[in-house]
DNA sequence: TGCATATATGCAGGAATATGCATATGATAC
DNA sequence: GTATCATATGCATATTCCTGCATATATGCA
């Protein structure tokens, strides 16, 4: 039953996290990362995962993977799905602190903000 | 996130049709069982982890367990995740398959419907 | 008391999953 | 071309999950 793959998917806190940060708009893999604090391959897989079981559509730019909700996709149980998850998330503490983060986190330059943030000596201007 | 253990109990398409069968009414262990055509350990643990995650509730009767959807628990993310679940096996024939089974199955007497209908020396009456 | 029945569970083997590390890939800039 | 950057992925390990088998538990009946 391929569909429970969707649910699989959701059963990962930081899938889910992801997911929820990606309802509202566009986001690149290093964005992601900053957002929840992990790895960059933990984000990159649980991008991938979460494409796969079709709650997400990419499109690249430049270097960046952008991740998007696909709606067009999220119909039937998969909108089932994503109800449950924000209702999951409604009003949790570690669901704020992503949006923070995430909001300190654009993709704005030539490189990811974070980097931007901490290096004292870096050339690359912005906006 | 303990809420997550709901998602996961529903990744099993075993539990998932379990749940389903019981979407309507209050069925014993040996009657899922036999509906789903599964070994009895099977059924005992995959209806335990179901009731552990807030979708069934349970009561005994004699020496059956008497497992059915704990309504009073289904708000929230449980409701989302039913709906999901209904739609995942909508007009499925693994389901028809279930429900089939499941009518032959009932439990009528001292023993599960099924030995009834095999043993041809049985002094149980029923109904 | 002793036996039969329905259910639950301890254990073990195997399968699936998650994740860090290192590296590959593919794009951009020089 | 080389260097750099964002992302993806192979590998190895740790952990979790599933399930059959056997057995324990608990109830009912004689």
């Amino acid at each position: 039953m391929k569909e429970l793959k969707a649910f699989k998917v959701l059963c990962d806190e930081t899938r889910v996290r992801m997911l929820n940060l990606l309802l509202q708009d566009e986001h690149c893999v290093c964005e992601i990362m900053q957002a929840l604090d992990i790895s960059q391959s933990k984000a990159s897989r649980g991008l991938t995962a979460l494409y796969d079981t079709g709650f997400l559509k990419m499109r690249r730019e430049g270097l960046w993977a952008l991740y998007s909700l696909d709606e067009e996709n999220i119909k039937g149980y998969r909108s089932k799905l994503i109800e449950a998850v924000k209702e999951v998330l409604k009003g949790k503490e570690i669901a704020m602190l992503d949006e923070e983060r995430l909001k300190k986190a654009r993709r704005v330059g030539a490189r990811c903000i974070s980097q931007l943030n901490e290096g004292k000596s870096l050339k690359a201007g912005i906006g």
